[in-house]
DNA sequence: ATTTACCTGAGTATTTTAGTAGGTTATTAG
DNA sequence: CTAATAACCTACTAAAATACTCAGGTAAAT
């Protein structure tokens, strides 16, 4: 179990996704307006949890991506695990043989903590999240950002084409 | 709190600090040798350490590190803190303003969520880690293989002359 | 048909990780 | 004293991971 700003990425990004997913489907552009995470990089990350059954997607216009099953059935473990592929806690790539055909000093010590913190984002789902009033009020505060955001790129068009 | 390879080698060299400090300082070749840890690398880990207080340096011949104070007292989440600098768990640099100026929807969460792994590992310590019996096997190999590897040093050597 | 938005793959920039190289300084064993 | 040892320090480099861009697809709705 590795933590570092990809899986940050990929919790935010469903977060964001639990958080909207009662109107039908969440398009990439909407998280990446939202979240500001860049399109493509939601595109990469969202392909893997695709892959990991995390999400559907939806084609054409007024499609997106929806949750695989309720907020409760999702943990945040599940999430980090899709996006960091290199599951792999011990670098030794879980064949024990890191260190010249023998496991190295803290093998058996990486494996027992990763599968500990692993436990314990396990436990937590993205209905818990949700439910978090911090997360509400900055959730709020994005909703009507984000008609400004409509704004603010009409800014940025006519800035373009005026030089 | 990030979790990755750096701070598993920090880990694993205060380990073996740990298991090898009852015989005077421990040289940074010897951790390097046991481990399989390039030594310059291991350099830069402890100034890391060194700076935090959780090694103490003797220098000159015979030198070496010791742990600063006894290995009840010295806990994994300080040895990972020491060699990650950024400790900000939430990419904002704890300023709350990652997003234009609000915090971005994951930032409380990630903060607990970085709190409780950093109770967790902080629970730890080296002491711990020294009784483990897995641990202690591993160790007792590399002892033994220490010698060995004194010998295949000869061996290379020799081969650098001849060929 | 055309738009929307997913999908794919290739490529780039930045950062982090890991290791090199080449010194200086302090200490001690001979 | 001096030669060896090992910490300490700086700068550089190679490789990998991360974050992002671009250029094209393809599938599904309007």
């Amino acid at each position: 179990m590795r933590l570092t700003t990809k899986g940050r990425y990929a919790v935010t990004a469903m977060l964001d996704l639990a958080l909207h997913s009662d109107h039908g489907p969440v398009s990439l552009s909407d998280i990446s307006n939202r979240q500001a995470i860049s399109l493509s990089y939601l595109e990469q990350l969202f392909a893997k949890l695709r892959k990991q059954s995390l999400v559907t997607s939806v084609r054409g216009p007024g499609g997106g991506y929806r949750l695989s099953r309720s907020r409760d059935e999702i943990f945040v473990a599940q999430i980090v695990d899709a996006v960091n592929e290199s599951v792999d806690a011990t670098g030794c790539k879980g064949k024990s043989d890191c260190q010249g055909g023998n496991t190295c000093l803290t093998h058996h010590l990486w494996c027992d903590l990763s599968d500990q913190i692993h436990d314990f984002l396990n436990q937590i789902s993205l209905e818990q999240l949700v439910r978090r009033n911090d997360v509400r009020q900055v959730a709020e505060r994005q909703n009507s950002e984000g008609r400004q955001m409509a704004r603010s790129n009409e800014d940025k068009i006519s800035a373009a084409i005026v030089g």
